[in-house]
DNA sequence: CAAATTTGACCTGC
DNA sequence: GCAGGTCAAATTTG
């Protein structure tokens, strides 16, 4: 561990630029799986009437799905943008999708998947960036955060990792309205809030490893509030010594169909591995 | 077999 | 009325 000390910052630009390369676009999950699944959709209103349209109450209300807040909750909102929109450490279930007014790629809407165990209220959606471009360089999410994480961090947390971001803190309320995404950060009030929200969430059994990983020279982190850049963002997506960065070829079209994030093959590599195999 | 994804329709806020 | 967010059956994958 502390041998990785000295060289620390170049190891790390290293690491980084392995962490991103322009995996082939051919790889990935195979083909197997751009098949589509279920589609055949009868619409809601199909199944109730089909029921003979005895129970007048739909289906969610009886199954305690209520839906009360169809927007966006209340609650903390934050924005960042990654190219690695999966590694954020949790497991997301993803529930919809959608294309986006004046958006060149759907935007996906993933919830916590203890959601439903334990009623966990976290939720992000995913949208790829415009100016991702397929070229070389690695194609940009916007991943907002809404909710924090009431499960249990145990059980969902694996490998809490958001290795290149930029983030900025979307006023709760107001960026509900059109399609006016990352924009206007406003108190610093809402970093402290998302830092420690986050921080409270990335917290599991794992050790933290915040030392290793730190502002990276090459900083592509960068949280952002108001205009004032955040640089202690350790706290907010620590690295696990765990993690490792076996998966780059998952990540490179998110787009498409989206995995269940966390599905970090872990293969016995640690960032300790990488770093020695990046320093080679 | 269970879990996850797909996908169009439904619902709600603006 | 529109756009965004959510639901849930069908389907696929592991």
């Amino acid at each position: 561990m502390t041998t990785l000390g000295l060289q620390g910052d170049e190891l790390l630009a290293q690491l980084r630029e392995l962490l991103y390369l322009p995996s082939s676009p051919t790889t990935t999950s195979g083909d197997g799986r751009r098949c589509r699944r279920g589609s055949k959709k009868r619409g809601r209103n199909d199944k109730e009437t089909n029921n003979g349209g005895e129970e007048p109450h739909p289906h969610r209300c009886c199954s305690g799905k209520t839906r009360k807040k169809t927007k966006q909750q209340k609650s903390s909102k934050y924005l960042l943008v990654t190219s690695v929109p999966d590694f954020d450490g949790y497991q997301w279930r993803k529930y919809g999708q959608k294309q986006i007014e004046g958006a060149m790629y759907a935007r996906s809407y993933y919830r916590c998947t203890r959601s439903a165990e334990q009623g966990c209220p976290a939720k992000r959606t995913v949208q790829r960036n415009d100016d991702g471009d397929d070229g070389g360089a690695a194609p940009e999410y916007t991943v907002v955060y809404m909710g924090e994480h009431t499960c249990t961090a145990n059980d969902s947390l694996e490998a809490p990792v958001i290795l290149e971001t930029a983030a900025v803190v979307v006023a709760a309320a107001s960026a509900t309205s059109s399609t006016n995404k990352q924009r206007r950060p406003q108190h610093d009030d809402d970093t402290a809030a998302i830092k420690s929200s986050m921080a409270g969430s990335y917290s599991s059994t794992t050790t933290i490893a915040t030392g290793i990983i730190e502002s990276p020279a090459t900083s592509d982190i960068t949280w952002s509030s108001s205009d004032h850049v955040v640089d202690d963002y350790s706290g907010l997506f620590p690295v696990y010594d765990s993690w490792a960065p076996a998966s780059l070829q998952e990540m490179e079209d998110f787009t498409g169909p989206i995995r269940s994030p966390v599905h970090v093959p872990t293969d016995g590599w640690t960032i300790d591995h990488f770093l020695l195999h990046a320093a080679i």
